[in-house]
DNA sequence: GCGTCGATCCACT
DNA sequence: GTGGATCGACGCA
């Protein structure tokens, strides 16, 4: 099986191109490996949907430096997310991971995420992403692109047939269709941001 | 210092 | 399909 880590240049480019070549790549932490099938690109201080957007805070920090490093952070009192962090050192962007098929280490990642009906379930959605792999607080910063890395990227067959649409969850910057995902029942089902502007 | 809100998930109707 | 859970980060006073 492909096992080549992905390169910090081959992720230091715009997250919009970072996202699409995710697709399809392998994200492995300990025994439970994950095929990525959903992503979403965020920019910084242009997209006013990215944690960037009002400029660098401690939490997002790890956004703003160099490319492939793993960006997680803690959302709605209960849950994680996980982000590669593209562009170059002092420029803030990243893709955030959304969903994927667990391809190795299946039982492990059951028994994190018990209330899964079926394997397609295991990751569907970010914060269950993080769950089957591990992933939490202590995650965030861990360089992807080092084989030593407790969490690793490795690259993918490329991704054919990317699809398109708007991000999910998120209330701003409709127009732009940043989230990219690939043929998978591991998907998650699409949903508008939740608060809305007094629209007519 | 305090109030508001969030890149979500799960149980329940 | 819909609402509630639940708490850290951020914005403003």
């Amino acid at each position: 099986m492909s096992s080549r880590l992905l390169t910090r240049e081959e992720l230091a480019i715009d997250p919009v191109d970072a996202a699409q070549l995710l697709l399809g790549a392998y994200l492995e932490a300990g025994d439970v490996r994950v095929r990525i099938v959903e992503v979403e690109a965020y920019r910084g201080g242009d997209d006013p949907a990215s944690h960037c957007y009002r400029g660098k805070t401690p939490r997002n920090e790890v956004m703003f430096g160099p490319a492939g490093f793993l960006y997680v952070y803690f959302v709605y009192g209960m849950h994680f997310c996980a982000n590669v962090v593209s562009l170059v050192d002092g420029v803030p962007g990243a893709v955030l991971l959304r969903a994927g098929e667990v391809v190795s280490g299946e039982d492990i990642a059951f028994s994190r995420r018990p209330a899964s009906r079926s394997a397609a379930e295991l990751a569907k959605g970010p914060a269950r992403l993080c769950k089957v792999l591990g992933l939490d607080r202590s995650s965030n910063g861990l360089d992807l692109t080092s084989a030593s890395s407790p969490v690793r990227l490795y690259a993918g067959e490329p991704a054919t047939s990317v699809r398109s649409g708007p991000r999910v969850g998120v209330a701003v910057a409709m127009d732009v269709p940043w989230r990219f995902w690939i043929d998978s029942p591991a998907v998650s089902t699409y949903k508008r941001g939740g608060k809305r502007r007094n629209s007519a």
